[in-house]
DNA sequence: AAAACGGGGGA
DNA sequence: TCCCCAGTTTT
C-alpha cells in the first residue's frame, strides 16, 4: 500500500465510487487488458451514463458498442443485469459481495471488486495478478488452473486484506501484480517485498506461479457465402449455442478441411433458392485465420453474385437478411467479418 | 471439475 | 507464427 500511491496508472474509473461505473469498468475488463478496454469504458460511459441509460437501450447496439472486445455474453448479460438493477433494485446497485454475487455476469472476482472499491467492504479480490502475487510471496505450488485452488487462495486474501482500507488494499496488489510483479520479466530489482518474497528468496520467481496449460485449440473450417446481388449484401443473425451468438455474419458451411469444391458450391447456393450470374466471374475465395482461446477459425469467404434477389422464402427459412453497405455498418459483427468486409470495401 | 467463450499483444 | 493472458457461465 506504500507502493500504490506511488506507482498507481492514473484511470478513469479509479476516479469514482459509483458502483453503476465500477460495474461497468469491471465487466469490461473481464479477460481484456487495460489498453484495449480503455476506450470502450469512454464509448459505453458516453453512451450510457446511467444504468438507466443502459437498461433502455436496444441489444443490437450495445452488442455494436462491444463489437472487437469479445466473449460477447459478457455485453448481453451487461444489458440484463442493467434492466435487472433498474426493475428489481430500484436503479441502486446491490451493496453487498453477497447481494452482487447474484446478478448475471458477476462472479466471485467481480462482486468483490465492486463491494471493495464502491462500498469499502472487507472481501479480498482473487485475478490473475492476485493469484501470481501470492503464489510467488507465500511459495504456494498448487496449481492455479485447478478450480479447487480458489478456495486456499481465498482464504489467504481474506486474510492479508486491510481492514482500514480493503478498496485500496485490492486496487494496490492487482496493480502490482500488473506493473511489478509481471508474469514474466517481474521487476524483482526493484521489489519493495523481495525479502519477504519466498519465491525470489528461492529462486522460483520463474516456476511460480504453477499453471497446467489449456488443451491446444481445435481447428475448424468455415465456408462463407458472401451473397451479393447489386448494392445488398445478405448476412444471418447468428443463433444457438456457438461463438458470436447474436453476431451477425454471411451465411455458413462447415467442413472437415479447408477445401470446398466448387460443385459443392454451387450447390448449396442452390439450395439457398439462389442462381449465380454467369456474367459475373467470382474471384478466388479469400482465406482468413481467426484465432480464439478454444478454437482456430479457418474462413474462406466464397463472393456470390445472384442473377436474382433470394425469394422471401428462402430469407425466412434460412434467417437471411439483406443489407446495403450503411445498414452493415451498424450491425455487430464477429472481427474477422469487419476485417474481411473491410478489405473488400464494403 | 471441465469446457466454452474473443481478441490482442509480445517474443 | 507461436505463446501468453484470464472471469463467468454452462455442461
Amino acid at each position: 500500500m506504500e507502493w500504490y500511491p506511488r506507482h498507481r496508472r492514473d484511470l478513469p474509473w479509479r476516479h469514482t465510487h459509483d458502483p453503476y461505473a465500477i460495474w461497468l469498468s469491471e465487466i469490461i475488463l473481464q479477460q481484456t487488458r487495460v489498453q484495449q478496454g480503455l476506450p470502450y469504458y469512454e464509448k459505453f460511459l458516453a453512451a450510457y451514463p446511467t444504468v438507466h441509460d443502459l437498461a433502455a437501450a436496444p441489444e443490437q447496439e450495445v452488442l455494436r458498442l462491444w463489437q472487437g472486445l469479445g466473449y460477447y455474453s459478457r455485453a448481453r448479460n451487461l444489458r440484463h443485469t442493467a434492466q435487472q438493477v433498474v426493475n428489481e433494485y430500484g436503479g441502486q446497485f446491490p451493496g453487498t459481495y453477497a447481494e452482487l454475487l447474484k446478478l448475471r455476469g458477476i462472479g466471485p472476482y467481480t462482486a468483490a471488486a465492486i463491494a471493495s472499491f464502491a462500498y469499502n467492504e472487507r472481501v479480498g479480490v482473487l485475478d490473475g495478478n492476485v493469484y501470481r502475487v501470492l503464489s510467488r510471496v507465500f511459495g504456494i505450488t498448487t496449481d492455479i488452473a485447478a478450480p479447487s485452488t480458489r478456495k486456499e487462495f481465498q482464504q489467504l486474501a481474506d486474510q492479508l486484506i486491510s481492514v482500514e482500507e480493503p478498496g485500496e488494499y485490492n486496487q494496490a496488489i492487482m496493480e502490482f501484480g500488473a506493473i511489478q510483479c509481471t508474469p514474466v520479466n517481474p521487476d524483482c530489482l526493484f521489489c519493495p517485498v523481495r525479502e519477504q518474497c519466498f519465491a525470489f528468496q528461492h529462486g522460483m520467481v520463474r516456476q511460480l506461479p504453477v499453471k497446467t496449460k489449456a488443451k491446444a485449440a481445435r481447428t475448424r473450417y468455415f465456408q462463407y457465402f458472401v451473397l451479393r446481388h447489386g448494392n445488398t449484401v445478405y448476412l444471418r443473425k447468428r443463433t444457438g449455442k456457438d461463438i458470436w451468438h447474436s453476431l451477425y455474419d454471411f451465411w455458413l458451411t462447415e467442413t472437415p478441411t479447408v477445401e470446398l469444391s466448387a460443385l459443392e458450391l454451387l450447390a448449396e447456393t442452390e439450395r439457398l433458392g439462389g442462381r449465380v450470374a454467369t456474367n459475373r466471374v467470382s474471384e478466388p475465395a479469400a482465406a482468413m485465420k481467426h484465432a480464439l482461446s478454444h478454437q482456430k477459425v479457418e474462413a474462406r469467404f466464397h463472393e456470390l453474385w445472384l442473377e436474382e434477389p433470394l425469394p422471401l422464402t428462402a430469407l425466412n427459412s434460412f434467417g437471411l437478411e439483406a443489407f446495403t453497405s450503411d445498414q452493415i455498418e451498424q450491425l455487430p459483427k464477429p472481427v474477422i467479418i469487419t476485417n474481411y468486409l473491410s478489405s473488400k470495401g464494403i
